[in-house]
DNA sequence: GTACATGCAAATGCTTTGCATACTC
DNA sequence: GAGTATGCAAAGCATTTGCATGTAC
């Protein structure tokens, strides 16, 4: 297990075991979006012994660090990434794939709602389209 | 049953039926958000035989006609409400109360997200923050 | 009369929880 | 060694589905 997995948990004061820190490894070595059960089939294929509701415990204590967050973008199960810049998710109805803005345009539109909201304090921005991606777009139109 | 509340259902093809005529009147009469429960709970009152699934099956019935948007917003079941011009949700992690912003304002936001998806086909634009309301801002602050 | 909606009951899918054991600090 | 995480099994909650009956058109 590379330091740069282990050292985000063990500053967050996460207490770092196998499980949590292949998870934390499986979500910040991508850009990419994972349910509960995808994280789970990819860290078994390290830990075979892994079930889900530990999948769901680490998530919840990773989401606590601030090291994850977690969606739900339009159908199905939550999906989890790791924090970056808010960005807006765009979910294709056709394909399911979740795609995300670059966090140059997410920040923008997150600052015009930030400006809106007053009297309220924002924790967390969720921001996602649901429709057709452009590939599921062509292929309907072709 | 007053008519504004059966005319957009017969508009749009959905057959009437009381249990959607009365779901629809109290989805319309309101600008608030309801899970299916809290409408099963009120319609109950008028329609004492009402199902559960049926809230589900009328609401499925009402949101193909566009007459009722779902959201999922935070933690806890999807709510639904009458459609109007989209507008981004506020949904206080204290209470759990749901407000939501006016849509001119909304509106001004959904425009910068839409001008950045190019590519993407937006059918619904879903935008919420969550945070704490005024409300409960002031009584944690005593 | 035909097609569709409802009630009822059971099933589904995702997520959480209790408890004994194993591991991290 | 003390406190916490895990595996395992079972429960929980929101939502969906199958089927016979009832209702809208």
């Amino acid at each position: 297990m590379e330091r740069r997995f282990t050292e985000p948990l063990r500053e967050r004061g996460v207490r770092i075991t196998p499980q949590r820190a292949f998870i934390w490894q499986t979500l910040a070595s991508s850009d990419g979006h994972f349910t509960a059960e995808e994280l789970w089939e990819r860290v078994r294929e390290i830990l075979p012994g892994l079930e889900i509701s530990t999948v769901y415990r680490s998530l919840e204590a990773l989401a606590g660090a601030g090291l994850v967050v977690e969606s739900r973008v339009g159908e199905g199960p939550r999906v989890f990434e790791a924090r970056s810049a808010p960005h807006p998710h765009l979910v294709c109805e056709e394909c399911g794939n979740i795609s995300h803005l670059d966090s140059a345009a997410g920040g923008r539109i997150l600052e015009a709602l930030e400006a809106e909201t007053e009297g309220f304090r924002t924790r967390e921005l969720h921001v996602f389209a649901t429709g057709l991606c452009a590939e599921c777009l062509a292929s309907s139109e072709g």
